[in-house]
DNA sequence: GTTGTTTCTTGACTGGTTCAAGAATGGGGG
DNA sequence: CCCCCATTCTTGAACCAGTCAAGAAACAAC
């Protein structure tokens, strides 16, 4: 993909096979946009621009996008849904424990990482997610309380692995 | 940890601080026995022991458990949460897109696999966790529609990594 | 045994997400 | 360029895992 190149979404949604709507492409704007979003997030940013979409054409956008493959739904357990438009490559997540704040990490170990299981059990395996955990800097630093400003999920001490 | 030895489960609450109380020590009897049980199997599982539990008995129990070490909540995008005894080995897990069933994997690298992210943003990490996503044997012979005994979680094609 | 704190019971409630019916819209065929 | 039909969006209600709150019961130290 070409550096910082803005994306041709009319193309993309085509391309899966999909209707050009308005709602949709404000959900991928939004998604391009915000990093993370949660859902609540996408509908305010959708309608600076569609100021009348409902929120059930948001749930569905991000529905249908998230099975076409370019958006990518994520929950770190604890947190409401969030979403990313899906870049190619193969990025994990770092949650933090105590405000929530979420940012990308590339792959450990070179462009596919743990996606190898010791045993896959006989499963078919399409995808690893990996979800690093911990404390943000901002919440490490003032140990324990700085007012959180997001719900803390399930604040926790720091268990060693 | 001896291998098969049935954990003792009155002096590890002790240890953690907590008090024994029949509802925990049937909680824990339930994770032990159940394997990423969702919230509502550990209520049925408890209430064989004790019919008379609340509810509200058992979401607090699971919260001070994992709160406290002696239980993991994993919560894969688009399930309820659901819950583990922690066991001393840092185990994953491989979930199924189509019936949500859920086995364990050990570590892929070692014994400390992803865990060391390639760049940490200034977060103090504790814990990888890693979900390898795909079709269990029973879902990817039948290719598509074998009655899934569970909600299908988000089902989509499968994709590449 | 007594006492004080933690934990459990009961019952109501919240909020993210889904369901359902009908109106509107996108896009290929005429 | 317009028509038509399947898909998508609007509206409004419902669902359900999980949480909150107040009082009763149980655990554990003395």
């Amino acid at each position: 993909m070409p550096p910082s190149a803005v994306p041709d979404f009319p193309q993309l949604l085509r391309d899966a096979g999909l209707r050009v709507t308005r709602p949709r492409l404000a959900v991928l704007d939004a998604l391009l946009e915000l990093a993370h979003a949660d859902t609540e997030s996408v509908i305010h940013a959708v309608r600076r621009d569609l100021p009348e979409v409902s929120h059930q054409a948001v749930y569905d956008s991000l529905r249908t996008l998230t099975a076409a493959g370019l958006a990518r739904r994520i929950q770190p357990t604890g947190s409401v849904a969030r979403y990313e438009v899906r870049v190619g490559d193969n990025h994990h997540h770092l949650v933090c424990r105590s405000c929530g704040a979420i940012v990308d990490v590339d792959c450990a170990v070179g462009r596919v990482p743990c996606l190898t299981a010791a045993d896959d059990h006989g499963y078919v395996i399409d995808e690893a997610e990996v979800i690093y955990w911990g404390l943000c800097p901002t919440c490490s630093a003032g140990s324990e309380g700085p007012p959180p400003s997001r719900t803390p999920t399930e604040t926790g001490e720091a268990r060693r692995v």
